[in-house]
DNA sequence: TATGAATGAGACTTCATTCAT
DNA sequence: CATGAATGAAGTCTCATTCAT
C-alpha cells in the first residue's frame, strides 16, 4: 500500500463519514488527500470500489472488536463487554469515523449487515441462557437493538452523553 | 393545494424515502408525479424546499401521534402507548415512508430532531417517576433510544419482526 | 424537432463524417452547433443515441435513392441508375457527409449493413438475368463491390475523379 | 528488437485492427502484451509512434507482395497475380490484421496511400496496354477499385465469400 | 398554473504521458 | 531495459435550475 493510496483511504473515510457517500465528490476526496483525482480510479477502479475498500479495511476492526466478546465464557462478562463496545468504537477518530460511516451506509444503501452481527447475537443468546432468562434470544436482540439506538443517538445528537447511558445500562443488567 | 402539487409531494416522499434525498433527482420526481420538472420549482422554489414541505406536512402526523401520549395521565398507559407508537407509524404506506424518510434524513443531514421528542421524553420521565423508578429521566431515555433502535432495524432489516419485539418489550415493562 | 436539435444533428453529421465518431467529442459538437453540451444528452440520451438519430434520418435518404432503382422494370436502366447512384449520393454537402459517415461507421463499428443493400442486389440480379448473364447473382455482387470501391476512393483520395470512372463503367456495361 | 518490443507491436496490431486506433488505449495494449504501460513510450515515444512503427513494418510486407507483380512480364500473369493478391493478404492472422488495419486507418486518418499503389497501377496499365485495351489506365484503375471493394466486403461482411468472387473475376478477365 | 427546451456547473471516469526507482 | 505510481487534461454524462411560451 503506497503512501498516497493510504491518504486517499483516510480522506475518503473522513469525508464519507461526515457528508455521506453520495454527497462526497471524488474531486473533494482527491483534494483532501493531496492527490490527483485520477489516482483514485487507478487504485480503486471507481467510487464504489473506494467505499468497498474502506469497508473491507474496517471489517478487520470489527472482527477484533467482536472476537473478544464471542470467546468470552463468563456470561456476565459477555454482557459487560457488549455494553462497553460502544465506548471502544469511538476511542480514536478513525475508528469513530469508520463506525459512523458504517451506520450512514446502512441508511444510504439500505441493507443491514445482519450476518456481521450474528456471532455476537449468538454469544449474547448463550449468555442470557446461562443467566436463566426465559426468552434469551429475544433478550439478546433487545440488547443489540438498544446498541443500535445508542449509536444513532451518539452519532447524530451533538449533546448525547454516551458514557452515562452505558453506565446506567450496565447497572440495569447488573454488570 | 392543487392536485399536481399533491402528486409531487407524494412522489417525492416515496422516492426520498426509498433512495435518499441526494440520490433522487428532481427529474425522477417529476416523472413519477407525472408532471413537468419546472413545476416542482414553481411550487417549492428548489429541491430543498420540496424536502421541507414534506417534513412540515409530516410534522402534523407527529403531533397527532404524540399528542395522544403526552396527555395520557395513567403512567402505565403512557408506556404502553409509547411502545405501540412503532406499529402506528407504519400502519399505511405513506406514514411508513414518512417515518423512514425522517430517519434517513437524520443520517443524511446529520441532525437529531431532539426538540420533537422532548414532550415525549418529559411524559415518559413523568410516568417513570410516578412508577417509582430511581432514575426516571434515564429510564425514559433508554426507552426512546430503544425505539430508535427498533426503527433502524425495522426499516433496514428485511426480515425483522417488529411485532414480536414490541410485544416482548411490553411484557418487560409490564404493560 | 426544435431548431437547436436540428442544429445538433447537422453539426454532428459534419464532424462525425470528417473526424470520425470516436474522435469527435460531444463538447465539439455542442460548440459547433452553438448549443450547451447538456442539450445533446437531453435530446439524444447519449453520444451513441446521437449517432443513431443521424443514421436513422439518413436511412430515409437511402430508401428514396434506392426506391427509384428497385422499381425500374427496364434492366439496362437498372444498371444505369445504379451506376449513377454514386453521383447522386454527393449532390449536396449534407448527403455527401451522410454517405461518408455511413462508410466511416462501417469501419469504426465493424458491421456491414447487408440488409440495406439486399433489395438493390436482388434488383441487379434480376436485371442481369434478363440480360442473359450466366451468373447474374455474382455479376450483381461484382457491381456492388465495385460501388463500394468507388466510394472508398472518392471519399479518401483527394484527386479521385469519380465522374470519369462512372462514365467509363457505364460504357463497359453498355448503358 | 527486444522480445517485449515485439510483443507490443503484435498486441497493438491486433487491437488497432480490431477496435481501431482511437478506441484502443495504450493500457489495453500494454495489458495484452504483458508489459508495463511505460515501456510503450520508452520504445515508441508516443501512441502515434507505435502506429507508425506498425505501418512501417507492414510496408515491407507490401513490397514483397507487390514486387512479385510489378516485375512480372507476362500481362495475363499480372492480372492473375493482382487478383490473387486478395487471398495472399489474409493467409495468416498477422497479415490479415495488418491489411485490415491499413484499411481502417485509411478511414480513421483520411488519407489514401496512393503512392503505395502507384507501381501496381502502372504495372496493370502496362499489362492492359499489351492486351490491347482501349483505355488501359482506366481499366487498371477499375481493377484496383474493385480490389478495394473486395477488401471492404471481406473485412466487414462476416459471410462474404472472397474465394468465389476472386474466381469469378478471374474468369471474367480470362486469367 | 403548467410545460419543456435550454443551460452551466460539476460529477465520475479515461487516458496518454512522465518519472522515480 | 523495465516497472508502475502518479498526473492533468479531456471526455461523457447528470442535474438543479431558469425561462419563454
Amino acid at each position: 500500500m503506497t503512501e498516497k493510496k493510504e491518504k486517499i483511504l483516510i480522506a475518503a473515510l473522513e469525508l464519507f463519514a461526515q457528508e455521506g457517500f453520495k454527497s462526497t465528490s471524488t474531486s473533494k476526496v482527491a483534494k483532501k488527500a493531496g492527490v490527483s483525482e485520477g489516482l483514485i480510479f487507478r487504485h480503486f477502479e471507481n467510487k464504489e470500489g473506494l467505499l468497498e475498500a474502506i469497508i473491507k479495511e474496517g471489517e478487520e476492526r470489527a472482527k477484533i472488536l467482536f472476537g473478544d466478546i464471542v470467546f468470552e465464557p463468563e456470561p456476565k462478562a459477555v454482557l459487560k463487554k457488549t455494553l462497553e463496545l460502544g465506548s471502544k468504537m469511538i476511542e480514536n477518530k478513525e475508528d469513530a469515523d469508520f463506525w459512523k460511516l458504517q451506520y450512514k451506509m446502512k441508511w444510504e444503501l439500505e441493507f443491514y449487515g445482519e450476518h456481521k452481527m450474528e456471532p455476537l447475537e449468538l454469544a449474547l443468546t448463550n449468555a442470557f441462557t446461562k443467566l436463566g432468562h426465559d426468552r434469551p434470544e429475544l433478550e439478546a436482540r433487545v440488547l443489540l437493538v438498544n446498541m443500535d439506538g445508542l449509536a444513532t443517538r451518539y452519532f447524530l445528537q451533538k449533546d448525547f452523553d454516551l458514557g452515562v447511558m452505558i453506565d446506567y445500562m450496565k447497572t440495569k443488567y447488573g454488570v
